[in-house]
DNA sequence: CGATTAATGGTCTTCTTGACCATAAAGGGT
DNA sequence: ACCCTTTATGGTCAAGAAGACCATTAATCG
């Protein structure tokens, strides 16, 4: 149908989802709330909520981690709409449509229990189990995402702090996308790609446990990583 | 927040809105509606409409593009959400939440007039001129999308016959990436892309004007391209 | 028939990648 | 203090991929 007025159209409650993650211990980890009510009461979800009469989708999103970290507004944060999920019976009380995105934190913070949620937790992703609602599905496709982000975007900085080495880079990476890298081979790569990262002139250094200390680097200003970082194809050719 | 239940959530008016894109006469090709009432009377737009109670918002789009192209569900018809546009004002009469689609169609019939629509009409993507709402956005994050499905899927495929040459699929990346492409070396990449395209056994031939007869293929059943096939650089290195 | 056009196959050189090796520079343990 | 482990960094080497071209084939156009 070509015009919005022919067809009575029908109210939906708005909503977003946030899969908020961050690459800690070496796994990847993710912000989740423990539901407090009906329906799925004592499950685990990802935080989101409604949005307010004069919000965008990416304000609210913005709001609502700032509600749940605690984080006011991060300079450069990272926040991506990931898709909008509107399959009817989604949420059983009503029709909802929910926007989800994904946001890189580098060190978030524990966040602060309370609210509507019993609790508020980062859980290593593997260690999710079943989620609330259709919640599963979002966060396997933030995770895909998030892969894909890695290989064509500088967004693996956003997971380090504002100067970080070449082998915490890759550390994001070998955890996102678990995978073992060969470190001589990813320095050539990331330095090879024009506004990836920056050298952090002061020959500054940092030494972070064993071993010989490593140059510090900056997030450049690259959005878009050409050459693209490819991940390593999975075995299971066509021969 | 964490529950749905805390805050009083208001009611949006839902919608979906398609970027229907297709190669015709070396260039491509937007499907636009004429709108016939206000506001934007009169303006080109993408066509669209409301989410019925019962419909998630992909199969809104795909009874929306039946209805607007008179085509019944295609097999394999590739439908891609695109993005959510959620601001506040970006339809003046409410507030109204839009989730865009892109779908790719080869050799599409005229659309059928009428409905509340004063026309509807194939329109080269550079005549689109300005759209009525935020649908020139929507048009070049599609067009800009569809650049990067070329690269990473084969969704060019989508944009060819069932049997195509790799002439055919050669116009349709250089249609959307607005490059020319050598002809011998897109073939060997093509071809060597696993799962990209399959020969029809058949010996079987066409002629689509002068030249030498080519081989004809088969969209293969790889949905993403690896290796992917990289558009050339952009000019302007940092040397 | 000869010119033109497009498909297809090959070559050649350059660049990239992955696998590895070597050295440097720190900490830990005895 | 000394050796071992660990991590960073630089370099080599061979295999593969990519871009630039050339040659041949097989149609249509005039």
């Amino acid at each position: 149908m070509r015009g919005y007025d022919k067809y009575a159209h029908e109210p939906f409650a708005v909503t977003v989802d946030l899969a908020v993650l961050t690459v800690r211990a070496g796994a990847l980890h993710v912000l989740l709330v423990e539901r407090g009510q009906e329906p799925y009461a004592g499950r685990w979800a990802l935080p989101g909520g409604f949005l307010l009469p004069d919000e965008s989708a990416e304000t609210a999103a913005r709001r609502e981690l700032a509600e749940e970290t605690g984080l006011d507004a991060l300079p450069g944060l990272r926040l991506e709409q990931l898709r909008t999920y509107s399959e009817p019976g989604r949420d059983p009380r009503m029709r909802v449509v929910s926007v989800a995105f994904t946001a890189l934190l580098a060190d978030p913070p524990e966040p602060r229990g309370g609210g509507d949620a019993a609790q508020a937790r980062w859980l290593p992703c593997t260690a999710a189990g079943t989620l609330a609602f259709d919640h599963d599905r979002i966060l396997a496709d933030a995770r895909e995402r998030v892969r894909a982000l890695l290989e064509n975007t500088g967004a693996a900085t956003a997971f380090c702090p504002p100067e970080f080495t070449l082998g915490e880079l890759r550390q994001v990476y070998e955890t996102v996308w678990d995978t073992p890298l060969d470190a001589a081979n990813f320095r050539r790569k990331a330095l090879a790609v024009p506004g990836f990262v920056a050298p952090v002139p002061g020959a500054a250094r940092l030494t972070q446990g064993r071993g010989k200390p490593a140059a510090l680097y900056r997030a450049g200003p690259a959005t878009a990583l050409h050459p693209p970082l490819l991940r390593p194809p999975r075995e299971g050719r066509t021969p």
